[in-house]
DNA sequence: CATAAAACTTGGAACATCCCACATAAGTAT
DNA sequence: ATACTTATGTGGGATGTTCCAAGTTTTATG
């Protein structure tokens, strides 16, 4: 099956729309709202916490402040401290000086807010508008915003005027997300972003895409480019089989990142 | 004086600058954190509330959602109510195709926000965060976003790129804030928003002034242009003196909102 | 169909918050 | 200085939330 969407997904998405009409819901609202008891709705706001997306207050919920619109293509993605834990291996890719180009997306987004705290003296240049808002919390971060059509779906900018903008500009590195990766390359979902991402390869020595293992050979309407146009890849997990096989042979240097989490079921020596 | 700036003020700000961090704020914890008690809390969040900063929850506070970092400056100013009847005032001057360009500052966020719902089929320009997320929930409305150097004070784009890009284009009707007006002209406290204001002002055939009537007289920093630059000026109180006279002799038209609240101290006849 | 796992409800004790009225303190104007 | 306004603290009853544990329903699976 594709997806499971039983009621309490259904409970789950409701709750996040209402967070986006809201600042915050209450506990006991939303259980009349929906027919099921409270302890229920506690335990959907709890899990939701979990994922990062919403955050938990005393009789409810509120929405994280910023940062990206809940994007339900996510939802079955990782909770905060794996992406958080890609974010950091990759932000040893980074050193002082260095121009970024930054994609829009979840995990580009914990990027930034990491690196924002962990290197000086950068230029970035993004079309996102949570990288944007992350970075500048830190001091020695420049960032330059693209133009283009505003999306509130990502909280971004596409089209041809952000495309054009980018094709100014020499970066050293890029960091590009996707919604899968396969042996062909990384896929996503919308066009317009995929536009994005080539151009930011385009235009960086390096091009470095963080996803997390569970996106593994999964196919998207559209292919951003082939494998072995990127130089890095920075991940949760190690891929196996074909996709492991065309990385190296691809050139592509992977970097698996160790996540806090321990490992269950290990009986104490 | 200038800002009184008791310590009411800096408990305020404080839970707003906490708000910053987190998306929810306890009043228990804020309490113990202020040293004061958990009523006056209370008291302060509903103060907030009522101003529109922050958003009122079971044990505490919660950020508004999207829209403006609470902006310090903006602090004195009118409560939502009375920017929100600037803003109905301001739509009426907007006709369907029209294309605007629109500022950053609180007063035009809720402008957009308001426009958003309003007019259909028009093409809006602008350099903030806030006005163009506002907007894009609506549906008739193509929001094209500025590039440039990201600040977080306002959650916009600065410099030249924004005002080369700005340049680019012609519009219908600009619509500008300020932080105050005087017979010289609209002031602001900021270079680089000043330039945008200007560049705005030089590339469309109207420009509209928003700005709540407490803001007269005032004499900030720099000056944005000469009074008769402006074609509009919408407010929420008819201005007096000096500044009166000068805006008929240098034909700006004035528009003066009726706030919704009822004027106090008026006997029944 | 039987069984196990997961999801949900219920009930109650402990605890937090809310709101009101009133008392006290601080600041401001006359 | 005195009166006035504004800001803050206190106490307690009403209300709301949390957390836990046990019981019930639903769903998945061999």
């Amino acid at each position: 099956m594709f997806l499971p969407e039983g009621k309490k997904a259904a409970r789950q998405r409701l709750i996040i729309a209402e967070l986006g009409l809201h600042p915050a819901v209450r506990t006991s609202a939303l259980a009349r709202r929906l027919g099921v008891s409270t302890e229920t709705v506690r335990r959907d706001i709890e899990e939701l916490t979990r994922l990062g997306l919403v955050s938990r207050t005393y009789g409810g919920a509120a929405g994280r402040q910023l940062g990206l619109q809940p994007e339900f293509q996510d939802r079955d993605s990782l909770a905060v401290e794996e992406r958080d834990a890609i974010a950091r291996k990759a932000v040893e890719l980074v050193k002082p000086g260095d121009v970024l180009m930054i994609d829009s997306g979840s995990t580009t987004a914990r990027f930034a807010r990491i690196l924002a705290q962990a290197v000086e003296q950068i230029t970035v240049i993004t079309n996102c508008f949570a990288v944007a808002h992350s970075l500048v919390q830190g001091s020695g971060v420049r960032v330059l915003f693209c133009p283009g059509d505003f999306s509130v779906r990502e909280r971004g900018v596409y089209g041809s005027e952000t495309c054009a903008f980018l094709q100014r500009f020499n970066a050293d590195i890029a960091f590009i997300g996707a919604s899968g990766l396969t042996v062909e390359g990384p896929t996503d979902v919308e066009t317009q972003a995929c536009w994005i991402k080539r151009t930011m390869l385009d235009r960086a020595e390096r091009g470095v895409l963080l996803l997390d293992g569970t996106k593994f050979d999964r196919r998207h309407l559209e292919l951003v480019c082939p494998l072995d146009r990127l130089s890095d890849v920075v991940t949760d997990r190690h891929p196996e089989g074909g996709l492991a096989v065309r990385l190296t042979r691809g050139g592509v240097t992977l970097h698996v990142a160790s996540s806090v989490t321990q490992p269950e079921h290990v009986d104490p020596a």
